[in-house]
Order: structure tokens, then C-alpha cells, then sequence
DNA sequence: CAGAATACCTGCGGGC
DNA sequence: TGCCCGCAGGTATTCT
């Protein structure tokens, strides 16, 4: 369900209800997701204040006194924060609960998720610290790109959602960006010019910074903390059109699979400027 | 080492 | 109506 965009909207969300608020309560329901849950996870977060909330990547890290919890919502996770009186609905797998009226709650059907505690630095959790640079830093730019794509022959759209090489761009967002950028999907990496890989990473910025002002995507349930849809759904040019027009062209949109994943371009306008891989 | 395949899950829509 | 198939917003791990 979320790339960056989405995972920044529920982070902001969140916010105002957990910083600097007490938890009182945790309960799992559920404790197999991607990793099992710790079963300390309570024993750690009772009476443990949230001091901050930050993101790194698709990661949300719960910052405590006395730790961190790490989240993840994989492909199917959701965080909304709800009234204690919400009965728990089919795979709500975890409730954090506060002292006031309000509990945060995860639901993950596909349970690809995660929710790690640990005592240490969260940055230098195994996790974490091999993950690229964070797409709307500073320090992504087209040299970087291109430094880091050198000699590598993996299609583009793979690897700018390889997360070790930049980290929170996923299916939908790497598809906008390569439109936008008119680039073919399947350009080998190592191939892109200076000034492709610059455009790039303009495209790629833009459309991150658009999509998170519109609140991220809904394709299918995406909900942010308290329960309101994404409104870049519209905006989309090529994810989800598949046969339908190109919003620049016209002629209809091409479906392809790429390292398990569907990509939907349009030929004419992402234009094979250089050999394709097989 | 790079790149590709596999694994983890449930839900939904389409075709028959 | 019901069953089977393929597909879905992710990514660590295993393989070649």
C-alpha cells in the first residue's frame, strides 16, 4: 500500500496524537508479520512516552525514552488512530493505547509488515543501515545517480526502487517518475546520461513532493491516520492506465513486467534512446 | 559481486 | 453461485 508519500501522510497524521503522549497499554493480537512480534513489545512500551516521530525510507520509527519502535507497512498495513470504544476489526494485529480516548491501531491483511522494538540506535538497526539516501535530501541529485549507476546493468525502474541505492520509491512512483523523466523503463542504469539521470531525479523529487501534498495515492484502501483517502489518485499519468491513452501522445499505454513487477510507459514518449536489456 | 528468483500473506476481480 | 487463476502499493533472503 504505501510508498514515501503515503508513509509521510500517516507519520504527519500521527503526530499531534502520539508526541509527547504516554502509552498505557499494548495488546497483540496477531504476532506473526514479516518478523514475529516481540513478545516484550508491552514489557517495552508501557509507560514509555513518544518523544519524536520520523521516517526513514518506508520505515516509521516511534522514538521513546528508552528506545525505538520501527515500523513498517509493507504492502497492505494501515495506522489510524481511533476511539477505544472501536471494536478491533478483522486483521487489526496490534493497539497501542494512551491515556486519553485514543489508541493507535495497525491492520496488515497481507501481514508483509513490521513492528521491531529496539534499545539501540534505530539508524544503525540491520535494517536501516544499508538503506540508500533519502530521495528528497539534498544529497540525491543526478550526479549522485550516476555515479551509483555506473557499470550497472539492471532495467532503471529496478533500480531506483532498489532501496539500498535510493529508498521509499516504489511501483507507482517509479513508473510517474520514468514518464515524466521520458525515459523507457527498461533502460539499462549504467547507459543514462548525465542529463537523463538529472532529469530524473527532478521528475523523481516532484512527483514525491506533489504526491505528499495531496495527501499520497489510493489505489485500491489506502487510508492515511485518520481514515481519508489520498487524492494523487488523479494525477497519476501511467500507473493504473494501462491501454488507455497517453496523456501527452494518445496512443495507448504498454504493460510490460520488469523484475516481477507490472510497468505501464508509453513507447513513443519514453523513448529506447540506447540498448535495451534482452 | 550483480542480478534474478523466491519467499512471506490475504483479498479481490475476472473468466469459466 | 462458486471455484481457480492472476494480480496487488514491499523487500529481505536465497539462488545462479
Amino acid at each position: 500500500m504505501p510508498e514515501l508519500p503515503e508513509v509521510e501522510t500517516i507519520m504527519q497524521g500521527l503526530i499531534p496524537h502520539l508526541e509527547n503522549n504516554l502509552i498505557m497499554d499494548v495488546i497483540v493480537r496477531q504476532d506473526k508479520l514479516r518478523w514475529p512480534v516481540s513478545p516484550m513489545l508491552k514489557q517495552h512500551l508501557v509507560q514509555q512516552k513518544i518523544m519524536q516521530l520520523s521516517r526513514r525510507g518506508k520505515y516509521l520509527l516511534l522514538q521513546m525514552t528508552n528506545g525505538t519502535l520501527i515500523m513498517h507497512l509493507g504492502m497492505s498495513g494501515r495506522l489510524q488512530i481511533q476511539n477505544k470504544a472501536t471494536p478491533p476489526a478483522r486483521h487489526d494485529h496490534v493497539d497501542i493505547f494512551f491515556g486519553d480516548v485514543c489508541l493507535l491501531r495497525y491492520n496488515d491483511p497481507r501481514r508483509f509488515g513490521a513492528i521491531i522494538w529496539t534499545a539501540n540506535d534505530p539508524l544503525q538497526h540491520h535494517l536501516l543501515c544499508s538503506l540508500g539516501i533519502e530521495p528528497l535530501s539534498d544529497d540525491f541529485t543526478g550526479e549522485y545517480l550516476k555515479n551509483q549507476a555506473q557499470n550497472r546493468r539492471v532495467a532503471i525502474k529496478s533500480f531506483i526502487m532498489n532501496s539500498h541505492v535510493v529508498t521509499g520509491i516504489g511501483n507507482i512512483y517509479a513508473a510517474e517518475a520514468l514518464f515524466l523523466a521520458k525515459i523507457h523503463p527498461m533502460t539499462p542504469a549504467g547507459v543514462l546520461t548525465e542529463v537523463q539521470c538529472v532529469q530524473l531525479v527532478h521528475a523523481i523529487k516532484d512527483i514525491l513532493k506533489a504526491a505528499i501534498h495531496q495527501g499520497g495515492t489510493t489505489i485500491k484502501d489506502f487510508i492515511n491516520s485518520d481514515g481519508a483517502p489520498g487524492y494523487f489518485t488523479q494525477q497519476l499519468c501511467v500507473y493504473g492506465r494501462s491501454g488507455k491513452p497517453c496523456l501527452v501522445c494518445q496512443a495507448p499505454l504498454i504493460t510490460m513486467q520488469l523484475g516481477q513487477r507490472s510497468t505501464v510507459f508509453c513507447e513513443f514518449c519514453q523513448r529506447v534512446k540506447v540498448g535495451l536489456i534482452g
